[in-house]
DNA sequence: GTAAATGTAGCCGATCCGGTTACGATTGGG
DNA sequence: CCCAATCGTAACCGGATCGGCTACATTTAC
């Protein structure tokens, strides 16, 4: 019900991790990484976009252009990706009740605080997790087959 | 981005907070619940379905009907009303990856770990929450004003 | 200069959410 | 006994969001 749809961190995270782990010093386009992501080119430049700004991934335009990682793998944790692409949203729903409603306000003030906190845990649980990690599992898995 | 649109989790304890301040062994209507969350009747009585399936509540059909809680707001706790409303809900956003591709398949499994553990820090989080704390605080609310 | 690639805007369909209407079932009061 | 009030539920609708697609401008290697 309350499952969120917006899928760009989950393709932030995989985009990462398929550069990370498949990118020797060669630039890899949108359509190779909307291929891997099941999406469409646009949609990976899009959900890029934010990732470059905050400075770990680089795009060059052009003839043979393409994408690179630039920050190092094992400094990118799940949370820094969460950060730039998520970070400003809340976690749970809220309805907007009769302000005049006391129980309304104090839900309001309520769940405004547990969101902060449940937003701590997920940033705490994300911290753990690199995308070096997820780039040498994912080698790994490749090795085995 | 992924902010949850769906009110209900939220609009439950409202109402329970509600019934738990305001019902003095009086029954309450869905218009007058509809009234203080700002939502119509049908909502409400949509949202509260699974409450009383969960045994918090208990509607009464029929001339000078309505709603009343029956569980002691002491034992509910929002990680209570949480997996009524929303407790199969997945907290993050997957994408649909290439099955072929080798980092999609170890997103999945990572991103899938991941959110069974946000999920539990949720949970940890609301239980610490009483619907009846809810009550208490809404009533001094109102006594100040 | 041409081809290949990114950057970005616009439109579209699918999906979800909650409002609204409608109708049936239940129940208390006159 | 009938009527009004109330719940239960299904159906349909409009708005919002998401991501695909098209289109076009821009950049750049050859």
């Amino acid at each position: 019900m309350a499952t969120p749809t917006n899928t760009q961190f989950s393709v932030g995270v995989h985009v990462l991790g398929y550069l990370a782990a498949f990118s020797g010093d060669r630039l890899i386009g949108s359509d190779e990484l909307a291929e891997s992501v099941n999406a469409s080119p646009v949609y990976i430049r899009r959900a890029l976009g934010p990732l470059r700004e905050a400075g770990m991934v680089r795009s060059h335009a052009g003839a043979h252009g393409g994408w690179e990682i630039v920050a190092d793998p094992n400094e990118i944790t799940l949370a820094d990706v969460w950060n730039v692409l998520q970070g400003d949203d809340a976690v749970l729903g809220l309805h907007a009740a009769d302000p005049n409603c006391p129980v309304g306000s104090t839900v309001h003030e309520l769940l405004g605080q547990v969101d902060r906190e449940v937003a701590a845990a997920i940033e705490n649980e994300l911290s753990t997790r690199t995308i070096a990690q997820l780039a040498t599992d994912a080698q790994a898995k490749l090795a085995n087959n």
